[in-house]
DNA sequence: TTTATATATAGACATCTGTAAATGTGTGCG
DNA sequence: CGCACACATTTACAGATGTCTATATATAAA
């Protein structure tokens, strides 16, 4: 039971401006100050959101001159939607290979 | 630009105990006070929970008796995962096929 | 009816979270 | 160098959230 680290990526998307920025970066790279024309939020604010877009892998950045380079991580939008469907489906999709160790009671 | 019915169904799944309710969940119906011998907290905090689940609409229940029968919403869990893949993909992902009002500036 | 069981509600409280103002860091230009 | 721009960090604070205790409601059994 060490769902901590999945809350904590669930909780990355888990905020408005956080969705408004994933949609804005669906077409590709941008850097804060664009994302900070299309969002009413301070600098501040977008620099705390795209920390914790980027500490849960959705996001890929880099550093080009004195912008940061922002964009979607394919690798990490696919893992993200497998652990949500790991929690987020019923008995008629599991696929029987999988053991879960639980025990019918009653 | 309303997030906030998707940040509220989002975050429904973003706590330890709710990912714990929704793997209980996973191989049938259960009452609540199975679950509550499965988490380990108070009666009125899975109660909090499971309104929090239902409101989402990723689980189902009915009570039956002096008893509330839980379970996953097999609709609810794929719409979720519909909305979730809506925000977390990439521009390799699209099909072209969406509009969204989105211009190139620069 | 009394008692036990299952669940919901109300209230209090500590912690977490989003936000902005102020400030710091780094980059590039003149 | 000095200045402007892009971004990060620090701090403070209001509001949201998870949790419990206490209490209420509902159902069923004795």
């Amino acid at each position: 039971m060490g769902f901590r680290e999945d809350v904590k990526r669930i909780k990355a998307l888990a905020d408005e401006n956080r969705l408004a920025i994933m949609l804005a970066l669906q077409h590709g790279e941008k850097c804060g100050c664009e994302l900070l024309d299309e969002l009413n939020i301070t600098q501040p604010t977008l620099s705390h959101h795209m920390k914790i877009l980027a500490d849960s892998g959705l996001v890929d950045y880099y550093k080009e001159g004195k912008w940061m380079r922002y964009s979607i991580s394919a690798d990490g939008v696919r893992k993200f939607r497998e652990m949500i469907a790991s929690y987020a489906r019923c008995d008629c999709e599991t696929d029987g290979s999988i053991s879960c160790g639980c025990e019918k009671k009653k």
